[in-house]
DNA sequence: CTTGATTTGTACGATATCGTACTATATAGT
DNA sequence: ACTATATAGTACGATATCGTACAAATCAAG
């Protein structure tokens, strides 16, 4: 019999991979082209925090491995939707930088998204996710420098 | 640019997806034999739920599709953690019983752990994980219901 | 009972994820 | 400059995930 305390973490962490699990299923169902959510969140970081990152920041931002990342990317690139250039700086690295394209499938995605989120917010509202996030971001920050 | 609200929610299911990919990639890490999270929770769930379920009635537990169940099961079976029977009542359907070695591979899985719970439970109290439980559990529920 | 629709599980194929090993470049110590 | 070590990215292979299509059993309507 684990102690209750182990019980309480498992829980937490159990409704956490279902809700990644359900709002991946959920996302996927709105963008076209086969575009898969890690593609998505790689695309809205380039526009959310900077694009002309490298691949290596991009995995370390997600939490990926660096392999995953080559992958996610190599699929954006097929698409279209980002531009890898070398890095003048660093001949090892690679810079990566959002197109037009990929601009555009961004916005239209997150239109689409829109009556979905707002279906959502009657029933989790904006102030019970504010309420929440600053004890998300202390789990993930924990769990981030736990990793040795 | 998306209204706040849209990022705002874009943000809450991105903390939740790196979570998610943090508590697996640290669970794994624990696990001998090659065992992976999503049979470590089956196995769980037959302990703390209640076991002699349908391969269905786990899917739907752990939101997932019926064919990623199977996967999960038959590696289970292949490691001796669980038995598959007959299910009498529905020749369609098969009822999943944990084995004594799985019940044992889980209890020593658990006490593994359990250093590694007592340090997270330093920065993240058992306080906090239960204050943000019932927020988890909205959002979780809402997502399963909204899947139309 | 019989027929048609539904449900449970699986086989199969496509793609995602990730560990290992490798190449090319950069950096540190001498 | 030279060598050892570290770092960025990729190729490759193993496995996970999941959609489609299917077979077997059940259920519903008559």
């Amino acid at each position: 019999m684990p102690d209750p305390n182990t019980r309480l973490y498992f829980e937490l962490f159990n409704e956490i991979g279902i809700i990644a699990q359900l709002n991946r299923a959920a996302l996927e169902r709105h963008l076209t082209n086969g575009m898969v959510l890690p593609q998505f969140s790689v695309l809205n970081h380039l526009i959310r925090v900077q694009d002309g990152r490298t691949p290596l920041e991009l995995a370390n931002a997600f939490q990926v491995p660096k392999t995953t990342m080559t992958h996610t990317l190599s699929g954006l690139e097929k698409a279209g939707f980002i531009d890898v250039k070398a890095n003048e700086r660093d001949k090892r690295s690679k810079l990566i930088w959002i197109t037009e394209e990929g601009r555009a499938f961004r916005d239209k995605s997150i239109a689409s998204l829109g009556p979905e989120i707002a279906e959502i917010s009657t029933a989790i509202t904006p102030e019970q996710v504010q309420a929440a996030l600053p004890f998300l971001k202390a789990l993930r920050e924990y769990l981030d420098a736990a990793r040795d």
